[in-house]
DNA sequence: GAAAGCATGTAAAGTGTTACATGATTGG
DNA sequence: CCAATCATGTAACACTTTACATGCTTTC
């Protein structure tokens, strides 16, 4: 009946999976590769950390002898936490709730003006164009890197997912532009010169 | 310092803005037309209904003698509260974050089989395939009644929102798939015939 | 010498879901 | 008569962020 810390713990097993490291650089590399679909923070990490040694799943070990700061602690996945990982990876991932406020706006729209909705679209589309070129610098970054030593099969797959989802997001956004933009003139072609 | 009950506020706004209505048609209303992009449970609803009010953003009326159950309270928008509706819609929505649990079994890849990637995909690509074509027929029906009354402009463009997105999501999963698949030929090509 | 970065951590508040309790009416 | 639907509501729990506190080292 207490089984908490929902995704975090995975994500964490996840990190230390790929190399023995601290909460502090587990941070860092959420919000440099992961932070376009996933986000953890401070206040979720170091106590995540602190039940996995708890659990078993991780081993600490204190380095007051390394340079900066009051010292930091190392994790390492253990056995039992790799078999954790890997058993979790093996379930169904959780259907995703999305929640777009820019889509409740324009369902409201009627209760504003076509001017307020073409401004928030067009900062969505400038938005997911800059995802999008950034995500596509970050694809031919990895192309590269791929060609000489490590094999980043899986990082380029969500790269691509992501590059799959701004370029839709970007075309939607034109589309809708076009739509509430053409709303206003309907059966009447009345001049007054 | 206590400005509480974050976006649900205005989701209640926005409804009462339809019409008036009670908790319960709320949330049969979000259930039915605004579950692919917003989701809100009665632990939300009634409470922000009853805060509403407080505001004098909406008044209240009790009906008991209507039929069923223990009688329904039907709640009404005031001017403030098309105001304050209004207000917000003006505002920029807040930039969207992404939890796709599916990417972050994928990024930890390496700890599982290809074959529990593969399913996984193919999971999420068939499920993506059928919201998009329950989209499809959502918007063919709202085509069919625009030709006859109501302007559903809006409407629709949150589905051609949801079209984008499930479309896009289904061709990445088979991409992915296509990828994933062909990542255990290398570079020998050995047959043992 | 100040600012930025490294590094840890927690308390409080905010946000959201689940499970439960209640009870009448309607349809099979 | 039983199940479903209409209809309200809350307490407990789960999850997440924010703001703060601490203090050393490195860079400008």
């Amino acid at each position: 009946m207490k089984e908490n810390t929902g995704k975090s713990k995975y994500v964490m097993l996840g990190m230390l999976a790929l190399t023995p490291q601290t909460g502090y650089t587990i941070k860092k590399w959420l919000e440099n590769e992961y932070s376009h679909f996933w986000q953890e923070s401070y206040g979720q990490i170091y106590p995540t950390l602190k039940k996995l040694v708890e659990e078993g799943l991780a081993v600490s070990s204190h380095n007051s002898e390394h340079g900066n700061g009051r010292g930091q602690i190392i994790y390492t996945i253990t056995e039992p936490g790799k078999k954790e990982l890997s058993d979790w990876l093996s379930k169904a991932p959780e259907i995703e709730k999305f929640r777009y406020e820019i889509l409740l706006k324009i369902s409201f729209g009627d209760n504003t003006t076509k001017e307020v909705l073409l401004g928030h679209l067009d900062e969505f589309m400038k938005r997911n164009e800059k995802l999008l070129e950034d995500m596509n610098g970050y694809m031919e970054e990895m192309e590269g890197e791929k060609g000489q030593n490590f094999d980043c099969t899986y990082s380029k797959l969500t790269a691509l997912c992501g590059i799959h989802l701004y370029s839709a997001m970007k075309a939607w956004a034109i589309e809708a532009k076009g739509i509430i933009s053409a709303k206003g003139e309907k059966n009447h072609e009345t001049k007054n010169t």
